[in-house]
DNA sequence: GCGGTCGTAGAATATATATACAGAAACCCA
DNA sequence: TGGGTTTCTGTATATATATTCTACGACCGC
């Protein structure tokens, strides 16, 4: 369907009659003089054209002594609790737990300040996918924690992600477009001296307001590939054998959530631990069996000060 | 359906399965271990329930053209022309109006400010209505602009309008709980005397930020019964005589938009034509052929300085 | 100007959803 | 405890909606 002036018009109309106004769609066709099949069809054009919008609205407290509980246990500001709709489908849970990001990050109040956003996560790149804010912000900013990770594909959808999330509030994109991961401190200092975009973003880092920060896991897993702009199976190893359950933008934790410090550090163009905990909000959005530990960790650490997870790992955390 | 946790959770459930998910409602029934038609039920309630929003979203610039026209012909800050879905139904025309208000009222910054608020205002009712804010606001007042109209049912809905607005952008609603038009300007002053409520609301009207007018003909319509809180025909006839062609908030205007001064005005319990003016927005939401000379007459008199109205309206204040 | 291709329309129909109905469970009050 | 009442459920089916199919007109390239 064409998004001309004139469908568009045709497009509301329809949209108005059968949503707002309830009537039904042989109604609308003979009330317009059109077939009841244009009218569907102008209906799932309106859908798709983002004039109709169907939001579901998950109530609070639908879980809320889980969540008072894991903020007193972990000295959270906000905790929530997300039914997955399906156990066994890992991005099918990273779009509900993006779902609800979306929903919590919209109610935050957005003026004058820097984000900052973990574009690699497939849950923050849902909740970029999902927001939907009709308000326009202050000078905002968000900027990417971690540079690239994974094939070039990945790079393109982070970029997306990024760009989507500036847009949606009205801010500033900073990109971080350089490896994630590179071979040698050597590489990286040269990569930040040749380039002053990742030198303003690097430089955005010291003074973050909200943080979306991606939880990991210490392993490699699809579509990640040992050493393509990732750590190698060894690095992993090696910080595995220091201790580390998991990690925070590549900052690896061990089971208390106290960093792990290593050679590995000068090796990724990110976001730092003590960067991060200068923000004023931390929001970790991170679920599933295999991110337990992490997201334990997390935790524990207090690298995050607000929580988003599904159910099974939230009792997980205080089943203990 | 009760709306207890479990409830809501199932409703919630089924409701992100189909809507955000896309799956059939069978899928969701053989998985859930359902049948089929309670899943259906489940979700009429969740829409019942609020837990399901569907939005039509009115693209802007349908008609931008006209709505440039008219900002530059009459000095409006914003003008929008919104599509009437049936041309012949009042009714309607108002709720169109409202849903289009309330999308425009929302985008507004509302920070320690006073609105003022028609609510006796068919269209203004349907914009309180239909406004679904998420975001809390600071410290702010709902304040009616004018006294009761008409009979008690009348009040009840005035009220729970009023209410509404202010629960929705959570702000404080002050209450005009008196009769709109009083018989002799004793009276007025004896209710002004005797009820502090109504002493603060009528103060709050000297700081305007936002008003939400109600622009009206000098006619009576039902469910207005004259001398029913309101003028009579008598009254209506001695303010046509001096020249009126509509009012707004009950102040007569003449066709140019000038205030017709008369022995009426202190009858009339509500905000005055100078209070209004210093109002920083001014939002008239009004339509329909029987409404255009009063549209005219207030819009000329830039007694409003934001006009929503219809497309036939706007055609002829255009078409001069 | 003549096929070819594309996009869009409506009629017919397949599919999906809502509802009428009837039975079962829960509840209430005597 | 036992009937009356209400509420909930699933089955069967009516109704509403989406899609298939075919036809028609617009827009090419030759």
């Amino acid at each position: 369907m064409a998004t001309n002036l004139e469908s568009r018009r045709i497009m509301t109309k329809v949209a108005r009659m059968y949503h707002s106004r309830g009537m039904r769609q042989t109604e609308i066709s003979s009330l317009l003089g059109i077939s009841q099949a244009r009218v569907s069809r102008l209906l799932s054009s309106a859908e798709e054209a983002n004039i109709v919008r169907t939001v579901v609205v998950i109530p609070d407290g639908l879980h809320a002594e889980l969540e008072e509980s894991l903020e007193a246990r972990f000295g959270l500001t906000q905790a929530h609790v997300v039914e997955a709709l399906d156990d066994s489908d890992e991005s099918g849970l990273n779009r509900d737990l993006g779902d609800a990001a979306a929903t919590i990050f919209a109610a935050l109040t957005l003026d004058e300040q820097t984000v900052g956003f973990t574009s690699w996560s497939a849950s923050l790149r849902s909740l970029s996918a999902t927001l939907e804010s009709a308000r326009q912000t202050g000078r905002v900013r968000v900027v990417e924690l971690l540079g690239d990770v994974g094939p070039p594909r990945m790079q393109h959808e982070a970029t997306r992600a990024t760009q989507r999330l500036a847009d949606q509030i009205g801010a500033t994109a900073l990109f971080l477009r350089a490896p994630g991961v590179v071979a040698s401190p050597a590489i990286r200092d040269a990569i930040v001296e040749q380039d002053a975009h990742i030198r303003e973003a690097l430089d955005a880092l010291d003074n973050l307001d909200i943080a979306l920060v991606g939880i990991g896991t210490c392993e490699i897993h699809l579509p990640l590939v040992p050493g393509d702009n990732f750590f190698s199976e060894e690095q992993f190893a090696l910080a595995k054998s220091l201790g580390a359950v998991g990690q925070v933008n590549l900052r690896f934790l061990d089971a208390e959530g106290k960093p792990v410090v290593s050679e590995l550090d000068d090796l990724v163009l990110g976001v730092t631990l003590p960067q991060l905990r200068a923000a004023r909000r931390r929001i970790g959005v991170a679920g599933g069996s295999s991110k337990f530990e992490a997201v334990r960790a997390a935790v524990r650490g207090a690298w995050v000060d607000t929580l988003i997870t599904d159910l099974r790992t939230a009792e997980r955390l205080l089943a203990e």
